[in-house]
DNA sequence: TACAAAACTAACGTTAACGTAAGTTGTATA
DNA sequence: TATACAACTTACGTTAACGTTAGTTTTGTA
């Protein structure tokens, strides 16, 4: 058993562009359950917590999400991979598995959605945008003016 | 010259479903220039107005702008207005022209850049999102499953 | 082992974008 | 004209997401 590099609060915040506090701030909310420590109570970051705190930058920067969404978003996804996990190890009925995948087959779908809806919109005002740009640069180069 | 039809604070609120207080600070913070008053200083809202706050509004519910983002974005789409208005009343030198223009040209395509950009983060997402669901719909009607 | 640098906890501060309450005027209608 | 309801101003309150001390332990290094 390989163990895998650890990190210090020092090298998380500078290596992610964040401060101490928010990770402090990230734990307190429930985002970051179960960091380890050192004997002196001083915080140690693995791998997975590491993949776990830039998933959470990148669902607050891409999808402008808060902190609670994100924290429903990343519930979705771990009952899927515990799902998953236990398709192979535990013993289930039929019916349990199809109920637990449904549930997260649902978070899922919600969760595309809400992005499928912000996409739309987003390229709707992309559009208008790019029309006056467009009208701009014909008055620039004195094509017939519209209107 | 008719008249277009006046908007009391009431028809705005319940026809946007925003409140009064909403109103108000647009207006302390500069977003809602000059709104029209009775005699009594109650507002009254004009189909222009009420353009403008649907306009500041969708722009904070898609782009997810903060109000000081899109009181620039009004600013450079009242340049862009502005310069077109000019272009056939006032008269000016080509150069006076082309400065403005390119002013408003640039300002546009940084809002451009930057809704592409968003767009491209949130479609990278929406595919790893696509992803996942179809491994969770792989797992549930058992076909091979993967790992 | 001694000490500076780093991390800890606890707690109050800050900013944006409104919410809410209070007391005062305006306005529409019987 | 009386009155109920709407709108006004002023000002303090609230929530999210951290920022910022302050005072106290830990830890890496000489």
């Amino acid at each position: 058993m390989t163990a895998s590099p650890k990190y210090t609060m020092e090298d998380v915040t500078e290596r992610l562009g964040i401060t101490a506090r928010t990770l402090h701030y990230y734990e307190e909310i429930g985002l970051l359950p179960a960091v380890m420590r050192t004997d002196g109570r001083h915080r140690i970051y693995d791998e997975i917590m590491l993949e776990r705190i830039e998933h959470i930058l990148k669902l607050k920067r891409v999808l402008g999400a808060s902190l609670q969404e994100i924290r429903d978003i990343l519930q979705a996804e771990e009952e899927l991979e515990h799902i998953k996990a236990s398709y192979y190890k535990e013993p289930h009925t039929e019916e349990e598995r199809d109920l637990l995948l449904d549930q997260a087959i649902e978070r899922l779908q919600s969760i595309i959605i809400h992005i499928d809806e912000k996409m739309a919109k987003l390229q709707a005002m992309r559009q208008s945008f790019g029309e006056r740009l467009d009208r701009a640069n014909r008055l620039k180069h004195r094509s017939l003016p519209d209107r």
